[in-house]
DNA sequence: GAACTGCCAACTGTCGACAGTTAACAACAT
DNA sequence: ATGTTGTTAACTGTCGACAGTTGGCAGTTC
């Protein structure tokens, strides 16, 4: 999907490693031995050791000094701080969008919403990868590099927390609705509405997330 | 000031080159030689490297592949990008801090709004530290971690614009005046006005930064 | 039987050295 | 004189090895 140019181990280390915590093959709580991944790789431990740093700025990974990195097991509190983060950043990026999007960009997230409905009601599913790329063109519209940014890394740290997460078709249903309301505000220029839409539409999300990991927690324990 | 306490090297690297860019010592658009600066802090090459990708990562330090690390150059566009991801995020935490504040967090606030005018009456100059000591007392009220965490690394890049920028006696009054209207708004319990207000304060430091960038451009051009 | 102490293995933190790439300089041809 | 090409020096990317620390286990003592 995306492409992994880089031309450093390092660079190609981020990317497999990265992957390899976000699809839970390497699963939360997991500690991550460097000689072991470095020859799973294999690459050196120098730069495997760069691209855990790296991937511990993203907050991919949590590093405990002597006691090397493991995958993070996130708290209620710790969802919660996160999507007053993803609320901060989005809210303001479907401010922008509706301020500064075009005819273009308006076409393209009504494409990816009715991509979106079709793909749930087919498959009675509402695929993950959709609703990224939903927020994904939210962004583009808005314009912000920084901001985008940002919220790419937030949205990381959210997959991560997605893993091993039930399905739950009501809430799908609901998200679907979520972001053609969104779509309305950002084409009418509504940036407050757009805005207010966002926040609720986050929200639920969060909620929807606490429960389920909660469950989680619950089914384990 | 803040306890240097870091066990590994690579961690007090990363303090020890963190504040020779920020100050100004290593300037802007410099590049950074990594056996001179390994030589230079007494420590090899790796540990330096694992605190270049780290201040990289905060946007301190820029890489280029085969050609090292260079102190960022910041355009205009990126001024103006960095603050709408700064207002996106204290924003949302003048918003958060409005209905969270305690008593005590208003009167913190209140005391350093009372310094800062005091010290810019006798010396006829805002110290920019009392600046950021409001808006961390803000962020401290607001008690959303992540948001407080994203919102210093971008205060981080700003410090990073303000090396070598001269002082505007009027802005900075100008800025004092937001911060009483930001307490106000705090106090009274107001998200929305104290939303509106940070977006105001911030968007008058963005275009006296451009300003005072633009001149330092013309001068040096 | 429980708690303490000393040892040991595993792992991280760090270092010095080698290989590959880049960019600048110089020599040459046009 | 200018454009091109070969050469070289400097620097980054990478590796393997050593040292220091941590946590666990066995042995001992109360």
């Amino acid at each position: 999907m995306t492409p992994p140019l880089h031309l450093s181990l390092a660079g190609q280390a981020v990317d497999v490693l990265r992957e390899l915590v976000l699809t839970g093959e390497i699963p939360s709580g997991a500690r991550v031995n460097e000689v072991e991944v470095a020859a799973r790789l294999g690459i050196s431990r120098g730069p495997l050791r760069e691209a855990i740093r790296h991937l511990a700025s993203e907050g991919v990974l949590v590093l405990v000094p002597h006691r090397g990195a493991h995958v993070p097991t996130a708290t209620a509190a710790d969802v919660r701080a996160l999507f007053e983060l993803r609320a901060a950043l989005e809210c303001a990026a479907a401010e922008l969008a509706a301020t500064r999007r075009t005819e273009a960009d308006v076409a393209r997230l009504r494409a990816v919403c009715a991509e979106s409905r079709r793909s749930y009601q087919a498959g009675e599913r509402f695929p993950y990868q959709l609703d990224l790329a939903f927020h994904q063109a939210l962004l583009d519209a808005a314009r912000s590099p920084r901001i985008a940014e940002q919220v790419r890394l937030v949205q990381q740290r959210v997959v991560l927390l997605r893993s091993g997460l039930r399905d739950d078709p009501p809430h799908q249903r609901a998200s679907l609705d979520d972001h053609d309301a969104l779509v309305a505000a950002v084409a009418a220029a509504d940036p407050a509405r757009a805005s207010e839409v966002m926040r609720k539409h986050l929200a639920r999300v969060c909620s929807q997330m606490l429960t389920g990991l909660l469950g989680a927690e619950a089914d384990a324990g």
